[in-house]
DNA sequence: CTATATGCAACATATGAAGTTACATGAGAC
DNA sequence: GTCTCATGTAACTTCATATGTTGCATATAG
């Protein structure tokens, strides 16, 4: 099953965007991503709207931070991306007349509710802030190059 | 993301198999699942191969339980299906050069590590027979209908 | 007005589960 | 042996969805 890459891919950019201030225009972005200016207009959407990043039009237009990176945690993210599917398994029906479908479908399900539970909490225990700090310690003692680090 | 129902199909077709002796041939067990007989075929190879099942061709032909049910978890049945991938997200790129990058798949992993080994030990904890005990006590006093409940 | 940026709809592509068709193979019934 | 019933398997179609792309409307600085 092809694997959902937005939450990490939108990380990625939150994180470049905070070792650099100044705008980024959504094909800096795409350069540094190695992807589409329109997939990132469209990964940040929601994060427009939940207002950690803003977004300007025209001439020295684009993307800049707009939260406190020590108050946004990683499942807060997760949600900006309207919270898709965590699981790539399921049931094969939700509301069967089966009984023994219906065994079946409890036994996944509290394992399944479990191990999402999990995931989000642990989700919800790592900021942005947390991540940045976590970064510039990889960077260590080198300059700062940024989004240069990717032949942007 | 369209989700794999695999594992929740295999499993009602065990359960099923529990409730009554006598082999299923694919076609049967495919009208109770309300599928083709070939991807009953398809998912059941899986198992064949580790012997949870047996399969015989020709007259009176069909599939067996093979199994002691109170040896075989969840999970083994799930490693029988090829132990596909359980979560609908994934990094970006596995080896990035980028250092931001590596500290985002750094979280993520984690939070993604965790989550994948609670559900497989969720599964683990439960084994065929358990699920099975629990179709019969929803089934209850009602006749056993096996495969007739799907109008089979 | 022009250049540059986002916003967004519409369409194309790729992947993989699920469903389907076709045919070969094997095992009992006759 | 031959027929029928069943699995085994490859090849194909269908469907959903993340991703990629194009085109154009809109807003803003100069």
């Amino acid at each position: 099953m092809r694997r959902d890459s937005r939450l990490s891919g939108v990380l990625h950019v939150l994180l470049h965007m905070a070792q650099q201030p100044g705008p980024f225009t959504s094909e800096t972005l795409a350069k540094a991503m190695d992807t589409n200016p329109v997939v990132i207009r469209r990964i940040m959407a929601g994060l427009r709207e939940l207002g950690y990043v803003r977004s300007e039009k025209g001439h020295g237009g684009g993307w800049r931070l707009a939260c406190d990176l020590a108050k946004v945690t990683l499942r807060d993210v997760y949600a900006a991306l309207g919270s898709p599917a965590l699981l790539a398994m399921g049931n094969r029906t939700e509301s069967p007349g089966c009984l023994v479908e219906q065994a079946v479908n409890a036994a996944l399900d509290q394992a399944f509710h479990d191990a999402e539970a999990l995931l989000l909490s642990r989700l919800g225990e790592v900021t942005l802030a947390m991540l940045s700090e976590d970064c510039r310690k990889r960077l260590g003692s080198r300059k700062h190059q940024g989004l240069r680090a990717h032949g942007a």
